[in-house]
DNA sequence: TAACAATAATTAGTACAACAAATATATGAG
DNA sequence: CTCATATATTTGTTGTACTAATTATTGTTA
């Protein structure tokens, strides 16, 4: 293949990749869910295992320290995650869901599901496990 | 398959895609080419056809307008690309590499080329084709 | 114990992405 | 011609990404 038909592959995957991106903030706007795509994603993070402390839910979601941190800082902002001093080591809080946290996962979730899956309704099984295999290896490849 | 996994999708699909910039934009650092890979892109895209005004340049590279005029501004101030004025359409500029950026432009595209096959070098023909597959149908299942 | 390295989180600075709204100009219908 | 509409671009705002620097704390070792 040509060199130059390498560039084209980057840009469908970037061009599809903010499509996604876009489509599911788009129909949160709808739904009146007040967060962002990557906030969800925090969220949903907490909700399956608390007491993560930063450090460990960037690794978990694949964000660094920073922009992780800001992350937080909204969600705290909106009263859905706390921060809570480690008493054992004073460096670090772990994150928790507050109450209403909960309350707007379990509200959320279901059509959020629904809302992820739109992207992928025209594939097969088969396109699944071929598109999962050749990103993690394209992902290994550039190991950094 | 569980609604939940198609999270995982999105997921990995956003880490490669971030991984593929990352690892590009470290190359370009590590060749001094003072350039990111957005802009890379726009300078390919005059290169191979100039005389482009921003919002034909824009749908070509899959961007929005505000977002390119920002990256224009800043190829601008590199004096790599020049704003024209259109005498026809006092509304349009045409863009332009200026002399510097067709130097540039020779000197950093096979270097370039180089650098984004890498991300692909672990896949073969058909892998490509899947995804290529893959991500158009994706892409087009979320028409906005 | 004092000095030094390592770690957790934050902050600052720059850049890009997405969206909405504003501005300037052009075009078409009446 | 004039008004409404469309088009090209810019501006403002919020959020995410990456780097480098900073703060506070903990761990290690001479």
């Amino acid at each position: 293949m040509a060199k130059e038909s390498f560039n084209t592959y980057s840009y469908l995957l970037d061009r599809t990749n903010r499509r996604i991106k876009q489509f599911a903030q788009k129909r949160f706007k709808e739904e009146s869910f007040d967060i962002t795509v990557d906030q969800w994603l925090v969220l949903k993070s907490l909700n399956q295992e608390n007491d993560q402390n930063q450090s460990e839910l960037a690794e978990q979601i694949g964000k660094d320290n920073p922009t992780l941190t800001r992350i937080i800082d909204l969600l705290c902002k909106k009263e859905l995650v706390e921060r809570r001093q480690l008493p054992s080591d004073r460096r670090c809080f772990t994150l928790h869901l507050t109450d209403e946290g909960k309350q707007k996962m379990e509200e959320w979730a279901p059509k959020v599901a629904e809302i992820r899956m739109k992207a992928w309704e025209n594939l097969t099984e088969k396109d699944y496990e071929d598109l999962k295999r050749i990103l993690n290896t394209i992902y290994q490849s550039l190991e950094i």
